[in-house]
DNA sequence: AGGCTAGTATGACCTGGGGTCAGTCACTAG
DNA sequence: CTAGTGACTGACCCCAGGTCATACTAGCCT
């Protein structure tokens, strides 16, 4: 169990820490989890790195925060435009996978932290992490699924919860192997030269998902 | 860039390593990447600390080594009874997908092993594993998806290596959700106490993943 | 046999960085 | 002004990964 800070009684305080998580983000996300020191987070702000585990207990407590963080600053489902909504759950999709790599470069450092948080630190942190998502659904998963279903997009024949576990799964691993080399298992970097292909991998990918969760159709005549 | 040992040219060496690659897979399964101590594996076999770094470089280069012994520990797809290949494709994921807690109840160890690896080391040594994997392929996924599209039950309208790639990236996801609760996002876990409920996701779950890579079928009746 | 070389083994040693803690400071309340 | 609480500090500890000079062993050539 990772010690979490207790709420702190001064505003300044919150401030202070907002700072550390910020520049401990920064870290992080430039130098992985082994490689950022905790004493250059403190040196970045020129302050003592004794405060730093005053705040936050442990290194690991002060990865779960900046983590935290990093969730909380990426979009969720329903952030996508309306225009892209009004065409739907599938379109939405869509929209999100399409923009991936846009995406990341935007925001380049909480990615990173994610991404670092989903594979690169310890089983134990993951086991928080984990614990966390399920609690909190940044994403907003679960009622992006409903709001499918309620379209009559979404099947309603299986378990919603095997449906949100499935699109939670899917798209983060596509969305790892498209910007990350580390997890690619050549799906995209090996064509790197060859955007076409990629974005055709997408679709077909795209295809996929959609196939395994549309609500079945009455009987429509296939082209 | 993670050293690989070098060929020995004595055979003797060989098994040494072997003894040492065993002992550090123990190690590692119980007690985490960080968790385990070099010098606990040395101390374990009566060697020096110093010999593990001599023949293996580093604690990463010997979890590496680890890692992939403990992959190959593991069934492959095609590794399924003979009556059980021949219902087909479908067949065979279904037989391993419901066999999950047995499998690794059986195998803790190399299973182990491989759960810290896919999450819970640092993303140069999971760079180092997804190229091994993917140029491995030790799971055979690959040519199980094609024997499935030579049978005619899976899809051709779609790039070989996304159907792959969603083949491994959800088996993997289901079963360690399945199988370590550190990874479960309450799927399972949760109904640790209703086996049958759990069986039933694993079912939808099934369901699912054909929906998403059957071939389609030539305007076969829905009921 | 007697060197010669290459690979292997050893354990004392080094070092970096996570984590601790006793003492100090700064703010707020009474 | 004083007491009390929380934040801050920096010197310190110590563990565990990694290094290295030295010693050993096994084959091999002459």
């Amino acid at each position: 169990m990772i010690a979490q800070p207790k709420a702190p009684r001064n505003a300044k305080t919150q401030v202070k820490r907002d700072r550390i998580v910020d520049a401990a983000m920064r870290q992080f996300a430039e130098q992985g989890y082994q490689g950022a020191k905790v004493e250059d987070i403190a040196a970045e702000l020129g302050i003592a790195k004794g405060s730093i585990f005053q705040h936050f207990g442990s290194k690991a407590g002060l990865f779960l925060q900046a983590y935290k963080r990093a969730v909380l600053l990426l979009p969720s489902w329903q952030d996508a435009p309306d225009d892209v909504r009004s065409e739907g759950f599938f379109a939405t999709v869509r929209f999100w996978l399409d923009r991936t790599e846009h995406l990341i470069k935007e925001d380049w450092i909480p990615n990173r932290v994610v991404l670092i948080g989903n594979y690169g630190t310890d089983l134990v942190l993951k086991r928080e992490i984990n614990r966390w998502l399920v609690s909190e659904d940044p994403y907003g998963t679960l009622e992006f699924v409903e709001w499918g279903q309620q379209r009559g997009e979404v099947r309603t024949d299986v378990d919603l919860e095997i449906i949100v576990s499935m699109v939670d799964w899917l798209s983060n691993s596509l969305q790892d192997a498209l910007v990350t080399e580390e997890l690619d298992p050549g799906l995209f970097h090996r064509l790197a030269n060859q955007p076409e292909r990629q974005r055709m991998r997408v679709e077909h990918f795209e295809t996929l998902l959609e196939s395994a969760l549309a609500a079945p159709v009455a009987d429509s005549p296939a082209p």
